[in-house]
DNA sequence: TAATTAATTAACCATATAGTTAAATATAGT
DNA sequence: ACTATATTTAACTATATGGTTAATTAATTA
């Protein structure tokens, strides 16, 4: 899969975005991560490889422990990506814009 | 699945991301939403209508033909969701954003 | 060395996904 | 009425997903 898609796929489920919320203030182990939440530590195995994969987190391994921390570049890629669609809400005449641009199709790249 | 699941699952697809582009000057029919793509068009249909379920588009029929229009609550929602880590990459120091927030934790809600 | 802890891998299950082709529906035109 | 066009639904296939429990690997502690 492309980067953005994995980035997406990454963030279309809601365990992985508690999980991903739960790294704001800093790494933590698998474990702690792991608390939280009703399933089992392998299903938590596999979000967080799923995260890795997407680019989501960075692990590091310190004896038993590993350690998952947030990263922010394809976090940044995907949010740009959506930013290009806030010219449909940022003004108070979102829904004026789409008509217009219906009526007047420009071209963008 | 919950809203925001929805919209980024509806999002984790290049053909889909690539509708929503093609919508962004205004609403366009199926047929027309099909064409630039080498597969069938009930498999459109199908991506169409899993983004009318995730809230990026409306649908609006005119006699034979099915209109889709871009929409832009979702859109936002998501990127709001994702605007949570902005401060992870606006400042020069995203990384010591993380240094610092691992080592001094605190707490959100 | 034996036992404990942290995490992953393996094997399995049920459901979902993305595509196909063929058939069905509905509107429009002749 | 007949035909053509636009789109969806049905039936099918292959692969992916998200969960489980049991077994495995690796590091720590007694």
């Amino acid at each position: 899969m492309d980067p953005l898609s994995d980035t997406f796929h990454a963030l279309a489920d809601p365990t992985r975005r508690a999980i991903l919320l739960s790294l704001k203030h800093g790494e933590k182990s698998a474990g702690d991560i792991a608390k939280p939440f009703a399933i089992s530590a392998p299903a938590i195995s596999r979000h967080l490889k799923v995260m890795e994969k997407a680019g989501l987190i960075d692990r590091r391994r310190d004896g038993q422990i590993l350690y998952c921390q947030l990263r922010a570049d394809r976090l940044k890629e995907a949010t740009e990506w959506l930013e290009r669609y806030a010219q449909f809400w940022q003004s108070s005449f979102g829904r004026l814009d789409r008509i217009l641009s219906t009526e007047h199709p420009r071209t963008d790249k």
